[in-house]
DNA sequence: ATTGTGGCCTGCCCGC
DNA sequence: TGCGGGCAGGCCACAA
């Protein structure tokens, strides 16, 4: 699904083809997935004539900024997103996805003067589209945070350490199978209370969760984990063969390994 | 503020 | 072969 990699993949199409081409219409056929109190005929009297200067990310949030710079378009991609401009996709298929491409599914879209076409393919509906997101309610980006800064987001919090981690407003960017990848790789216990780290928790949880990003993306997807094709029934821990432990920790399902994940 | 829960969305997959 | 239930999780509303 998408996670901050595909997110990011998504933004560089946006941003090598997307950018500076003249809005002609706006596709609104879902009300569903304006958000904000946004109505089709509000998006687009906004955008129709407005080109983008910029694609950026903060976590799963794309924003396009439009030119004039008092307006930014916020697409969230939810479980099943897809972002697609002149039929150039970004990513392969999704996790949990079906991998087939329907017209009715296309719940936005814009074309531009040039004839091209921007849209969002998401067969489940969770993804949504917002004028001027509050971008400042997004956590520091978890492709770039700091061990200061990770260290920051998780040292007071009771909550389990997983369930911190995908807390958007802390740490942006972190989905179910980044979470899991990464506290697998540093060998810490999904359940633990955040703050209950040690420093040298702390820095092998930073090291692990960037290379964690890295990686994925490198790879092409929040999928392409070491972990993952072990989440589930039976499934054995690559690194000590210990069968893996599933359960619901931040309201998600959770795998890791009793025997070195402490 | 923090933390946890439930619901939303819909296609897919399994067992019967 | 069809059917129904369970499942997937990002995000938000809501409760305490």
């Amino acid at each position: 699904m998408p996670e901050l990699p595909e997110v990011e993949a998504y933004r560089r199409l946006a941003e090598e083809r997307a950018l500076g081409r003249p809005v002609a219409a706006v596709i609104a056929p879902d009300a569903w997935y304006l958000k904000g109190g946004l109505d089709a005929a509000a998006v687009t009297a906004a955008l129709v004539g407005r080109r983008f200067t910029d694609a950026r990310r903060i976590g799963k949030l794309l924003l396009l900024d439009a030119d004039g710079g008092d307006l930014v378009v916020g697409l969230r991609f939810g479980m099943t997103g897809r972002l697609l401009v002149d039929e150039n996709d970004a990513v392969g298929e999704l996790l949990y996805s079906p991998k087939t491409d329907r017209p009715e599914w296309d719940r936005f879209a814009l074309r531009f003067a040039d004839g091209g076409l921007l849209r969002m393919q998401d067969p489940r509906r969770l993804g949504g589209v917002i004028l001027d997101p509050p971008e400042a309610r997004l956590g520091v980006d978890a492709a770039s945070v700091t061990p200061a800064q990770l260290r920051a987001a998780i040292e007071r919090s009771a909550a389990p350490l997983k369930a911190r981690l995908l807390d958007q407003a802390h740490v942006a960017g972190v989905g179910n199978l980044i979470a899991d990848e990464a506290l697998w790789r540093a060998g810490l216990d999904p359940r633990r209370p955040a703050k209950s780290l040690t420093p040298a928790e702390h820095r092998r949880l930073h090291k692990h969760l960037r290379a964690a990003v890295a990686d994925l993306s490198e790879r092409g997807g929040s999928h392409t984990g070491d972990l993952r094709i072990h989440r589930a029934p039976g499934g054995r821990c690559p690194k000590d063969g210990a069968e893996l432990q599933r359960a619901t920790v931040g309201g998600r399902t959770t795998w890791w390994c009793p025997k070195h994940q402490r």
